[in-house]
RNA sequence: GCGGGCGUGAUGGAAUGGUAGACAUACCAGACUUAAAAUCUGUUGGGCCCUGUGCCCGUGUGGGUUCGAGUCCCACCGCCCGCACCA
């Protein structure tokens, strides 16, 4: 074959891959193990070239470290329970499982040709019943040790449709189908108790080296530790309301306390007076969401109830209802500083509160005004109205000051709180799996026995109106109630998808297993040695997962070493491409596909009309916007080491890459010269005749190729196989030489572009397949240089070079250095300030 | 609102505090060709003096640390992402 024809040369590859069995993870005690994990895909209908991307790394991964002797475990699953099949079904009828389970026939099938090194024997789904079988076995474990309990929580609600809405199905604050509307109403739902392992999820971030350091800076705001004070106001009608602070040391300027609409004191009001019910109607309108919370109008109502300053029973501060204080966060209750928290600010200025300084700038002492001062804790300021500690003080020194004085005057404790809420589970649908418990109207809830799990979601349903139909099947509810026997209702919320795949890594590990885990195997494979995915995901999914291992560790179900499942995180950034758009006649966009467009002299046009198009800059890809490119498309008319070798190339791989037609160009072109040289070399004899510049760069490449892998420089690393093309292209070494060079080229290639890889190897006399081969060695004594060129500066600027023996001694190379043209000119007859000799660096002379 | 990140030629990007722009795209020029495509070779940050082996400027903006800063520190500007029921 004498040409590069990825058609032939990719499906033959694959085939003599799977004959040999190769990717089929088996335990090998004789070998490390690695586990490496791309996070698996939701099903919803057709890969992207993000999927791309993502396996395509962890392609890299596996089969490099396959290479280098590892036992390797790499598998694929779908993360198949959601919303969207729910949505398919409303939409255009059918069943959520058959959209589900066809959706998955089809990615897998454009996955395929893209020759992962994948298990495949292990592959599973989220929504079979073998497997949320054992999720629902593993919950009911949870209940039994105490991590899951039931309490009230708020949710999105359609007063039209009478359902739950998911944030993502809350426009504008309306119903995504009535156009309503939303409000926030309470249900009775599950949580796991995830935030008593607060402290605990936020120290072990520590250990975790291998995860970039903004995921753990995210996790760890998320956790939210904070130390402050929490004490009670003395109501005047008696009783108290329980505050919690940071900043207990602005206690002076404190105008009101402010109490959620959420909390007690508001909901006794409420029941009494229809004025307090109207008022907190007004504030439960909107999404549910943090964001909509924090940023909607401030309201507030004066409750009457009024409440002494602990500092001055004479001080009487008013109880306002405030929409923007959470209830799940400190007590649901707050006094609000004015002057030194912008929010408390903005509501003091808008209901005409007082608003009282407590410290001043020390460069700039002038009283609050509409910009609330608020400086780093860590940044000394005068005191003006204070009660503990010195005039000028640091905000943290203060604090400590307030909470000593307090405990010691007995009226407060100092205490430590989190910002992490219990993880709520309950989600109203049906396309997710069963809380296998049962409601007994005389023994309350009780768990399903395990013998009878799974409890299957029944297939009998329709989704012709609005809420769950779980609710409304005749007969799924009913059934006898596993404790006591007599006629009972079964729950019909489902799991929150987070939970199928919080422990699908372990399942992994023995996915046919009659347990969750097999304890053998989990401990094997586990941990998983290098996790990919998303930066979306940094805090919930993989908090979640942590909080799993460490659920299932205590179940019995994972080991100790696998309460950290995850030793190595890599986040990737996304694959973007530009957006074309005409507009109709009403100026609305209407976007095009990429494959639509031409370029012409005057800029893009469609290709059909020739219309003028407007071309916004890259985007992540999106259906909506059109900025799509195929990858079953680029892989039958490039191939699939094209599409892979693109999507690793330019641009650094946590960084977002967009595709352009021209780089997916490029990189076959390259490709192509690839196969071509090696198709010339395998034409030449075996001519000795040794080229110390190709090997030189031989071992350099293998050297900066294998660091550019490990360090997950992928694009880094292409550009250097760039490079060692272009030397081997242009040697004039014997065949010999050149064939081992080529073969090493091969080697190198081969973790990104396994087909033309094998085919290179083969032609060339590789023995056997190259992806059994081991990983080559560089030979550290063939990339050290005699000569260096040692660039010298003056003042810091590069000024010449000079070359000289590598291990020359800063003296001489001092006195060579001062000897330079350019240097004698910039010195002009005087001395040097100072010389700075770096070996093998630099010199820099200071005139 | 809160939290996180990013900013380097025409473009994607490279650079353990040590020659800024590797590698690639695009453009331009040349070779091959009747021609085009493909392929191959070469040039290309901006400006100045233009005769160079010459000089000045240059990594979002402004300061700082350092012999030396794209890299470290501070402030600002711009853009992007997440915010607990999207997966």
């Amino acid at each position: 074959m004498s040409r590069y024809t990825a058609a032939d040369i990719e499906p033959k590859w694959q085939e003599a891959w799977d004959k040999a069995g190769i990717f089929t993870a088996t335990r090998d005690e004789s070998k490390p193990k690695y586990y490496v994990l791309e996070m698996f895909p939701y099903p919803s209908g057709r890969i992207h070239m993000g999927h791309v991307r993502n396996y395509t790394m962890g392609d890299v991964i596996s089969r490099y470290k396959s290479s280098c002797g590892f036992s390797v475990l790499h598998p694929m699953g779908w993360d198949a329970f959601g919303m969207p099949a729910e949505n398919a079904a409303m939409a255009q009828g059918g069943h959520p499982g058959t959209w589900t389970y066809d959706n998955i026939k089809t990615m897998k099938g454009q996955m395929k040709p893209l020759g992962l090194s994948i298990d495949w024997s292990r592959e599973f789904a989220t929504c079979d019943p073998e497997y949320y079988g054992q999720q629902q076995s593993m919950f009911i474990d949870f209940m039994e040790k105490g991590l899951v309990y039931r309490k009230n929580a708020t949710v999105n609600w359609d007063p039209v449709d009478m359902t739950v809405l998911a944030n993502e199905q809350v426009i504008d604050g309306c119903g995504w189908r009535s156009g309503a509307p939303v409000e926030r109403r309470e249900l009775t739902q599950w949580f796991f108790k995830i935030s008593d392992y607060s402290g605990e999820l936020l120290d072990a971030l520590d250990g975790l080296d291998n995860w970039p350091e903004k995921v753990r800076t995210m996790q760890a705001n998320w956790i939210g530790r904070s130390q402050g004070l929490q004490f009670s106001f003395e109501r005047t009608d008696g009783g108290g309301i329980e505050v919690y602070t940071t900043r207990p040391d602005t206690l002076m300027g404190a105008s009101f306390v402010g109490i959620s609409p959420d909390h007690p004191i508001s909901k006794a009001l409420e029941a009494e007076n229809p004025d307090v019910a109207a008022k907190l109607a007004e504030m439960r309108k909107g999404g549910s969401t943090e964001e909509a919370i924090e940023t909607a109008e401030k309201l507030g109502y004066d409750t009457g109830i009024r409440v002494r300053h602990p500092l001055n029973p004479e001080w009487e501060l008013p109880v306002w209802i405030a929409n923007f204080i959470l209830m799940d966060y400190g007590t649901g209750a707050i006094f609000a500083c004015p002057a030194h928290d912008q929010r408390d600010l903005d509501f003091c200025r808008k209901y005409d509160l007082p608003v009282v300084d407590t410290f001043l700038s020390l460069d700039d002492p002038k009283p609050v005004e509409n910009d609330a001062f608020v400086p780093p804790k860590t940044e000394k300021v005068k005191w003006v109205n204070h009660f503990a500690g010195p005039d000028e003080a640091t905000g943290e020194e203060a604090i400590d000051a307030t909470v000593k004085f307090a405990e010691e005057a007995g009226w407060g404790t100092g205490v430590e709180k989190f910002r992490l809420r219990d993880w709520g589970l309950s989600r109203q649908r049906y396309w997710g799996c069963p809380i296998p418990v049962v409601h007994c109207p005389d023994c309350g809830v009780v768990p399903e026995k395990k013998e009878n799990l799974p409890v299957k979601l029944p297939e009998d349903v329709t989704f012709d109106v609005p809420g769950n139909p779980l609710d409304r099947h005749p007969t799924w509810r009913d059934c006898a109630c596993p404790s006591c026997g007599k006629p009972a209702k079964r729950e019909t919320d489902t799991m929150d998808t987070f939970v199928d795949s919080s422990w699908y890594f372990a399942r992994f590990t023995s996915p046919n297993a009659e347990t969750p885990t097999d304890m053998d195997d989990a401990s094997y494979w586990m941990n998983v040695d290098q996790y990919i995915g998303g930066i979306e995901h940094a805090i919930l999914h993989l908090l979640y997962s942590r909080f799993f291992a460490r659920a299932m560790n205590i179940c019995g179900h994972l080991p100790d070493k696998a309460i950290e499942p995850f030793n190595a995180l890599f986040t990737q950034g996304m694959v973007t491409h530009e957006i074309y758009v005409t507009r109709d006649e009403n100026d609305r966009p209407v976007y095009h596909l990429p494959e639509d467009i031409e370029w012409t002299e005057n800029g893009a046009r469609l290709g059909a009309c020739g219309t003028e198009v407007e071309v916004i800059p890259s985007a992540k890809m999106s259906k909506s916007k059109k900025n799509v490119v195929d990858p079953a498309q680029i892989i039958s008319s490039f191939g699939a080491d094209t599409a892979r070798w693109f999507v690793l190339s330019d641009s650094p791989p946590e960084r977002d890459v967009e595709w352009t037609a021209s780089g997916a160009e490029a990189a076959a072109k390259h490709l192509a010269r690839v196969h071509a040289t090696a198709v010339k070399i395998a034409a030449m004899d075996d001519a000795e005749g040794d080229d110390i510049d190709l090997l030189r760069a031989m071992h350099k490449a293998i050297h900066d190729v294998t660091m550019g892998i490990e360090s997950f420089g992928f694009n880094a690393a292409i550009a250097k196989l760039y490079a060692f093309q272009n030397t081997i292209s242009k040697s004039k070494a014997g065949g010999k030489a050149q064939k081992q060079a080529m073969r090493t080229m091969a080697q190198l290639m081969s973790p990104m572009t396994p087909h033309l890889s094998e085919e290179v190897w083969s032609m060339l006399g590789g023995v056997g397949l190259i992806a059994q081969a081991p990983w080559p060695q560089a030979d550290d004594a063939m990339m050290v240089e005699d000569t260096v060129t040692l660039p010298i500066q003056i003042n810091g600027k590069r000024r010449a070079e000079i070359s000289v023996p590598k291990d020359m001694d800063k003296a001489e190379v001092e006195k060579r250095a001062l000897a330079e043209d350019a240097v004698v000119r910039a010195l002009d007859g005087k001395s040097p300030k100072k010389v700075i000799v770096v070996p093998g660096r630099i010199v820099n002379v200071v005139v």
